[in-house]
DNA sequence: GTCTATAAAGGGATAGAC
DNA sequence: GTCTATCCCTTTATAGAC
């Protein structure tokens, strides 16, 4: 076999989980893990359903290794935020902009799922517990942020974590209701760090 | 058959059903809908899985019902307190006290199961316009309340209703962290109206 | 009204041809 | 690599005895 032909396979491959992963996003997203049917899956892909096990082990395979892209996904963002402001205010504002447009792939969905993920109890216990301390290493950063802003003076007082816990429910809650689309609205960084600030910030 | 023991008859079906739903409530709070099986249900509530099917028609059948049961119990909330309080704040105090407390039943898996069914599909077009409906309903009154709030000078200025989504995104958020227990926070009142008030609130 | 046993349906996973 | 057909287990729903 060719060294050619080699590397077309390896890309048909990857384009078909990416395919695959694609579609699983949007549907875990929108109607759970256990109400998404692998046929959804891959008709959403414009694949056969027999073809799904050819690229994943199983609908479980799939959904793990579907989170733990997310939250490392979400790691990386805080870093960038961390790298490209040097304000606690301005990072908090960078990671909830990003958070809420789609330059961050299928961002919304891929937030659900995770509140999804630590939500519910179909996992086993190992791969929930790794899950979950990904997460609390988010919100630990989240609250670092936000006491930093404490001492430059521009966030209120109070417990960092607790502060921490109100922001990203209001994150998550807002994904939410957009996903929802029954009252949707344009989320903007300033309202949302509008219940962290010092003075009433009342711009969009 | 005696007229008392028909109402014997009445009173084990009521306690019956009650029972289900009560068991039902959690599950479907916890799992979602897809997730929760009969026997489950069953189960919790200690009865056959046969006997299931003596009281409900079928699993969307209950799940309806409940719905329906928990919106209500939403709008009699906002009824009860606006009669008990004059002030727009106060008003979404003890509105947001009562979501958050166990003083209404089961409020925090109810008020997640209203979410789920307002997010996903697997109702019946006509059953979902219904609950959608009542939810905007839920959606504009707490608006109203935002607005005269902001004329009495309490609120911060802004669209109600934009403002209005921020409140409920956030009170839905906090449910869905606590519920996680994964950083587990006392919620109160004060903290979640935060982001509407004219001046910084940090009082718990 | 309550239960156990069973039918019927749905969907995850596999086999095997192409 | 891709597809269709099928297996098989799980779960909803029903039947019928007590």
């Amino acid at each position: 076999m060719s060294h050619g032909s080699i590397e077309r396979l390896k890309e048909i491959r990857d384009t078909r989980q990416q395919q695959l992963k694609d579609a699983a996003i949007e549907l875990f997203g929108m109607k759970g893990y256990a109400a998404t049917k692998i046929s959804e899956i891959t008709d959403k892909a414009k694949l056969s359903h027999g073809l799904f096990y050819h690229y994943f082990k199983s609908k479980e395979d799939l959904y793990v290794q579907l989170i733990h892209e997310l939250v490392d996904i979400v790691l990386d963002t805080i870093d960038d935020a961390e790298q490209k402001h040097k304000s606690p205010l301005k990072q908090l504002e960078r990671l909830t902009e990003v958070t809420h447009s789609g330059s961050l792939r299928d961002g919304v969905h891929r937030h659900i799922l995770i509140m999804q993920a630590l939500y519910s109890d179909h996992l086993p216990q190992e791969v929930k517990l790794g899950i979950v301390n990904k997460y609390r290493t988010i919100m630990d950063r989240i609250a670092v942020i936000i006491e930093k802003g404490q001492i430059a003076g521009e966030f209120i007082d109070g417990d960092p974590e607790e502060l921490a816990v109100y922001h990203v429910s209001l994150v998550h809650g807002l994904l939410l209701s957009n996903a929802r689309k029954l009252v949707p609205i344009d989320v903007s960084a300033s309202k949302v760090l509008r219940q962290l600030m010092r003075s009433p910030e009342q711009g969009g």
